[in-house]
RNA sequence: GGGUAGUUACCAGAGUGGCCAAAUGGGGCUGACUGUAACUCAGCUGGCUUACGCCUUCGGUGGUUCGAAUCCAUCACUGCCCA
């Protein structure tokens, strides 16, 4: 008998109870966890972004949990990569994988696929930047223009980081960006299963600020404060973070940059609630309501 | 008790006779998003309406005026200063 390989995809909101449920089901079906969280991949941010503990670690295996330096470059379509080679790996000795998060442009990577767009050129990046930092966007729009006809016609022309990427693309392979978006739905050699999990607005956001309290008494501050010297890097345009940062700047009280992690993090629930919304596959539960979910797959396994 | 400044939508705060449902910012909400995505960007935010538009608002009341958030009177409340 042909056993159907499994990916339980979970998928929810910051702070909606993600990391906990994983844990049981992982626990329950015997699954490896497969962490989309696209800033627990960095080992130097655990408390602000609530990634697994040490504990929790050790109580099933992840993947995708502190792997990454904060100067790594990373992308959705490297994680793309690496998730299907893992899994690969993975389903010679399981049926299930768990996989856990909420970055929507990493998990669409792994569920749909994510068209094959060569890496920017780091000189046409660092040029496009000085570009746009000196002259604004229209010069770059100018550019784009000529080069992507197609894709100008259809990018929000105000949002310099869409418009400039399809310029570096253009600049760094000499092909319009249009030509590689396909936007094809890629097949895999294993069955998903999304699993939404939801709660009330309320309860959500009363969990998030709870949370971010907690993260403070343990030591975020403290945390934020040794990675301020790389406050530059992208890796650390994060929620949690950046608001420390402005604190140690002097431009806020600590009490108002805590505030503004706790909006900043509502902020970021709602934009996850938007995309995933859209999702057609999604099943949605209430994370509590484990029961409900383990029904769910069994029922599906048939 | 006397003087003085004020009371504008969820908050802050412009507006000082028609171009005002009322600038701007914050907050809130909704949405877009295929390569640095916890990014970046957009729309809405008095009520009804798909829209034209209509209706109710600028502390209360009463006036002046063709027309008032804007002028006058009065009442209430708040801040500051002097007693």
């Amino acid at each position: 008998m042909k056993t159907t390989k499994t990916l339980l995809v979970l998928i929810g909101p910051t702070g909606v109870g993600k990391t906990e449920l994983s844990l049981a089901l992982a626990e329950q079906f015997g699954a490896p966890i497969l962490s989309a969280d696209s800033r627990q991949m960095y080992k130097d941010l655990k408390i602000g972004t609530a990634a697994p503990t040490a504990d929790e670690l050790r109580r099933v295996q992840h993947y995708f949990v502190g792997n990454l330096a904060l100067t790594d470059y990373y992308s959705a379509s490297q994680f793309e990569e690496e998730v299907m080679r893992l899994l690969a790996e993975l389903y010679q000795t399981h049926d299930m994988v768990v996989m856990s998060g909420g970055s929507m442009l990493y998990i669409d990577a792994v569920c749909r696929g994510i068209d094959d767009i060569p890496s920017v050129d780091p000189l046409v990046r660092d040029e496009l930047k000085m570009l746009y930092e000196r002259l604004g966007l229209d010069p770059v729009r100018q550019q784009l223009k000529l080069l992507d006809p197609v894709f100008y016609r259809q990018v929000d022309l105000r949002n310099p980081k869409r418009v400039i990427h399809a310029l570096e693309i253009c600049l760094t392979t000499g092909r319009p960006y249009s030509s590689f978006r396909t936007h094809s739905c890629k097949q895999r050699p294993f069955r998903m299963l999304k699993i939404g999990l939801q709660r009330d607005r309320e309860e959500l956001y009363g969990r998030i600020n709870r949370r971010v309290d907690a993260m403070m008494a343990q030591g975020l501050l403290d945390e934020a404060r040794s990675l301020y010297p790389f406050r530059e890097l992208n890796s650390l345009n994060t929620v949690g973070y950046k608001e420390l940062f402005d604190y140690f700047d002097g431009c806020c009280d600590l009490d108002f940059a805590i505030e503004k992690i706790k909006q900043n993090t509502r902020i970021y629930s709602r934009k996850q609630m938007t995309w995933f919304k859209k999702d057609q596959e999604i099943v949605w539960f209430h994370p509590e309501d484990m029961e409900a979910i383990v029904n769910y797959v069994n029922c599906t396994k048939s």
